[in-house]
DNA sequence: AGCACGTCGTTCAAATTTGAACCAAGCGAC
DNA sequence: GTCGCTTGGTTCAAATTTGAACGACGTGCT
């Protein structure tokens, strides 16, 4: 009960500033790679972190704690991938209850042709409309939170 | 074809920043709402903007626009506040079509409620991970951002 | 070997989100 | 007035997301 310390007019600022930002951005990121590439944006960005990986290749759970999502919600994705032939699945070696996600060739030419549009969109929504010293602030700011909450989930 | 602008070192950290940040908090808002007062984000979001209101009330596009939703997500949310008796449809006088949804005092207790607990997790996870500067750049860089997104949607 | 316990990924039902289709009502030009 | 076009909201089916429950498998200890 003891707990009101409000947000000042600049802390209210930044945040709803966040929010709306977060908000519209991934509206509209998510809209154009649906129409152009039919892709999700959580599909997206799993054939991203794919592509980044040694061997293009990713086991389930590292892969949903990378895109922030619940181990159902990446089953569910990966299926889909898989059914449009981006992604297959690999069991793992040494340790019979992981699986690998590959990303197949095909994933990766799908990548590579949805990559220009969706960088495109991202310059003109939050990297060209910024100086670089906002645009390294920002990066400062918002690293600092996510290895925050990364470090606390973990502990 | 020829659209390939690539992201340097700097800009991809600013834009993977953003997305991790948007996603951690945004799941952590989510999950807490929802077990500490049986509320989404999206539904506070509504709650806290007809609350800013004047009358506490709002037409139903005007404030989809402002929580960035579709309509047809609107109309579900509001439905779902209304059987909770949060909030409340009242039809538009000057206008047949219009409906406002209004803040009723249940819902406002509710937010009351839901406050003092939202605010302490904004500010662990935000607020107060960051310096008074690397806040202002924070809240500068994003409004840029939201104002040009929303001029844009407009033009 | 045998057990207790934690991890990995999937399955499941329930809740939510979206765009398209739709209906009713305003609005301007003729 | 009324035809044609836009707007405001809802309805609808389809896609997605989530946590809980589950089954199978590692791991450490005895």
């Amino acid at each position: 009960m003891t707990e009101p310390r409000w947000l000042d007019q600049q802390e209210m600022a930044a945040w709803h500033a966040f929010l709306e930002a977060s908000h519209l951005v991934a509206r509209r990121v998510e809209q154009q790679l649906r129409e152009r590439e039919g892709l999700s944006h959580p599909q997206y960005e799993i054939l991203v972190r794919l592509s980044a990986a040694p061997e293009g290749e990713l086991r389930m759970t590292e892969l949903a704690d990378l895109v922030v999502t619940s181990k159902s919600g990446l089953t569910y994705q990966i299926g889909k991938l898989e059914q449009a032939g981006l992604v297959r699945r690999r069991s793992c070696p040494g340790d019979d209850r992981g699986v690998y996600a590959v990303l197949t060739e095909s994933g990766r030419r799908k990548l590579d042709r949805a990559a220009p549009g969706h960088v495109d969109l991202v310059r003109s929504s939050l990297i060209d409309v910024l100086t670089r010293e906002q645009l390294e602030s920002l990066a400062d700011g918002l690293s600092t939170v996510t290895r925050t909450l990364r470090t606390r989930d973990r502990g």
